[in-house]
DNA sequence: GACACGCTTGGAACCCGTTCCAAAAAAGGC
DNA sequence: GCCTTTTTTGGAACGGGTTCCAAGCGTGTC
């Protein structure tokens, strides 16, 4: 039996086809009650539209390029989740480019092939380069940033300005001494996140508000060697410092080496020692970390809603979505 | 400026759309003129096909899946060479599934929907579960085997035998005691290979017919540590029994171990101890392994060819085709 | 030279959606 | 209740290929 058409589902529906791909679209022009006998009909037939012909017809590729550093984060995989989402529902494909070096960015950029492509373009956490504005006054492809702004582009991001903010208010109501661990990432410029500069400068503001000082600070890199060496020494500073203090690990990967540090000395997490980290990592809840979670699914689906309506026409200026990390107090701190 | 179309082409060539498209497709219906005039329109406008377009006026998905157990190793790389290189040519797309376990294999067989969107299957590797059968009856999806056989299918394979043979032929020559080491694969039962016991019943025929016995026979698995042990094994027991020998080594892997074995005894290769490969790795030439190379990519393009001609229309009986590997005579033996 | 047959070729019909325009229906105004 | 405006709807035109039929051409035969 033939797979059933859009006209198939029309006559079955009693509808034109028009009408059909009125609801197929989510067009808003479509009365309660036609929708419905027209999803039914869908449901009857079993009909699925054929992706070749609405691309044909629709003159576009219905394909929307996604480029990231790396898909093998926490953090991106969610990300991608609230941008599929997003792109799904719209009946888009997502093609998926994680770029992790400058050479790989600027041979994707450069090419007018990919361009051609797709119809649309999702750049995460990446720095706009002079090459990508030509590019894109070029190629006029409809663009959107997510976790990064830039001005004349619509983007999608996370305030860590605010979420580093939180995180100082809560830390200043504990007595003893403040320490903060920041991260440095390993980043080509051109990937460059503002993300521990602005959870930095929320937490310091905010520790000033509250008329606080900051005992020491110190930076870590990415990888788990180097967050347990700088948990020992943060530590070892505390500690002859004098108890309880409060340190807030500016990623959960730092204030995880912490947990496990705090225990290997026998000491009380939440008590001696009380940890603030920030991401909120799938283990974070049976830790017990008090940790900052971030919406980043909700950023990347709210990045794809910008990038869609361009798509459907909208002409007006860059829109920027800013979302802000919700503070969740578990024991930790 | 606008894509050209086929419109465009058929116009700038002085020819019809009908013909245009037939010269794209390689109909044979087209006069060597026409068909240049064809090709120079093409390029004069740098036209490139609509693959969507095509995909809804040809009513087919212009798309094959492959399935096979792992794409990790030389011989499903080399497969895939051949295949992809046979199915651009008829500008098909080809999507590929590596199953390595029963699991995999049965979800996706089961799957109505993958089904329906390839236009045909090639399986490597893999016995034909009754499963299969009848999914293959109830989709009617044209199939080809490689690196397998069954009735009733189109398939391409490797004569195994007909290797062994020619390695039993070449070994017999030799003076001193024979030996052989043969795989012991850890596939599933569902992607059973005949491979190592068709090389064995070759070899072993061979020797018979030269009027040779083996003075020893060996297993080994895939891994390199094992192979390592193996070939201690096998050269222990030769340099008790006495020198010279010579070793059939049903796969490189082992053949290599051996190489290693031998030098790391202060032995002559070659002299000493004759080693004969099998399956041509790129690093047998620098090392002057004697061995057998088998057209891989010819098998996996003849494969492609026998599905395409049963996606024109062919309804003939099921073809296999055979390819015989070539000793290739090195330094080692 | 006329006729038949097979090979090439042109082009209309078709594949299945989207879009746009005009028409129909509904809502609003008096 | 009638007319205007707005919302909703039907369906033709279109997009870029493939396929099939009929027509054109060339060659071979007598």
């Amino acid at each position: 039996m033939r797979k059933p058409t859009i006209q198939d589902v029309a006559r079955h529906a009693g509808v034109g086809v028009g009408t059909v791909s009125r609801v197929l679209n989510n067009h808003v022009a479509v009365k309660g009650a036609t929708r419905e006998s027209v999803l039914k009909a869908i449901a009857d037939l079993e009909y699925t539209p054929n992706p070749h012909a609405r691309r044909i017809a629709g003159g576009r590729s219905y394909t929307i390029s996604v480029l990231l550093p790396v898909l093998t984060t926490e953090f991106y995989v969610r990300l991608l989740d609230g941008l599929e989402t997003a792109f799904q529902e719209a009946r888009y494909d997502v093609a998926i480019f994680p770029l992790l070096d400058r050479s790989r960015l600027e041979r994707y950029l450069g090419s007018h092939t990919l361009a051609y492509q797709a119809d649309g373009l999702v750049m995460a956490t990446y720095n706009l380069t002079q090459m990508f504005h030509e590019r894109r006054l070029r190629t006029q492809q409809p663009t959107v940033l997510v976790d990064a702004f830039a001005d004349n582009v619509d983007s999608s991001f996370m305030d860590n300005v605010a979420g580093g903010r939180m995180a100082g208010e809560y830390a200043a109501q504990f007595s003893g001494d403040l320490y903060a661990v920041w991260v440095e990432t390993e980043l080509d410029q051109l990937f460059t996140t503002r993300v521990f500069e602005d959870r930095r400068s929320g937490f310091m503001s905010a520790l000033d508000t509250a008329g606080r000082t900051i005992r020491a600070e110190y930076t870590s890199s990415f990888d788990s060697l180097a967050a347990r060496n700088t948990a020992a020494t943060v530590l070892n500073q505390a500690q002859e410092a004098g108890l309880p203090c409060t340190v807030f690990a500016s990623a959960d990967m730092l204030a995880g080496a912490l947990l496990d540090e705090v225990r290997l000395r026998g000491l009380k997490i939440g008590q001696d020692v009380r940890v603030i980290g920030f991401d909120d990592q799938p283990w974070a809840a049976e830790r017990g970390l008090t940790t900052l979670h971030q919406p980043v699914e909700s950023m990347g689906y709210e990045a794809a809603q910008l990038l869609l309506s361009r798509l459907n026409g909208y002409k007006g200026p860059a829109r920027a979505r800013r979302f802000e990390p919700r503070l969740i107090i578990r024991g930790s701190a």
